[in-house]
DNA sequence: CACAATACCTTGACAGGCGAAGTATTGTGA
DNA sequence: TCACAATACTTCGCCTGTCAAGGTATTGTG
């Protein structure tokens, strides 16, 4: 059963952050891992993916530079910023919280 | 700390089937509930909930009537249908799914 | 030499959440 | 008594994140 992206929207930036906590990334490299690491249960659509890399970009959370590939195609890295270390931490903070809440409001 | 409303995002049906589970009721009662379940950490708008509202009776899950008040305002009761109960069932299972998908992917 | 795989990008549409505004009723404090 | 808070519901239009669909370019493989 694959999971639905409107039950993860909300947390695609989170789950990008994470990802790039070890080292830097790029696009195609994150999502095989999000598709591994979930027996491919779940999957971020290339468009959601990079409009969240625009967006975070923007938000000074990552930054990006072209990789210096010899072969295959280019590669766009990116790389986390110490905002985006202190946003990860936040958003961690914040998931625990929703899981609480919503854990909370289902009791029956 | 108050949670953004994009973290609960896709999951306000299930919060609200949650409410009707037990026993009928009505907007102004479901949202109250539901600020004080949290303490205030979470409300669903008055927008959101009612067309929230919309949505789940086209689909079957909810069914609406008015309520017989002989002093206050009128209020549009709600009931879960056999649908509705069986929905809810599911979004626990998927919700479950979730927090153990989301932990995965945010784990270093 | 065609095709899969890698890798990136853009456009336009859609759906859910919500701010803002409005309606109507009853209770309450000055 | 009279304004205002509280209860209760509704509609409109905007914003934002997701995604289907389409595109570009490169390299490896049958």
């Amino acid at each position: 059963m694959a999971i639905s992206s409107d039950l993860i929207r909300g947390h695609t930036d989170m789950i990008i952050l994470a990802n790039l906590m070890k080292e830097d990334s790029y696009g195609y490299r994150i999502n095989r891992e999000i598709q591994e690491k979930t027996n491919n249960m779940f999957e971020l659509k290339e468009a959601t993916l990079y409009s969240a890399f625009r967006r975070m970009e923007k938000e000074g959370v990552i930054r990006s530079y072209w990789g210096v590939e010899d072969l295959g195609a280019r590669r766009r890295y990116y790389t986390i910023t110490p905002e985006g270390r202190a946003a990860f931490a936040q958003y961690c903070k914040e998931w625990d919280q929703v899981k609480t809440t919503i854990d909370q409001l289902i009791t029956l």
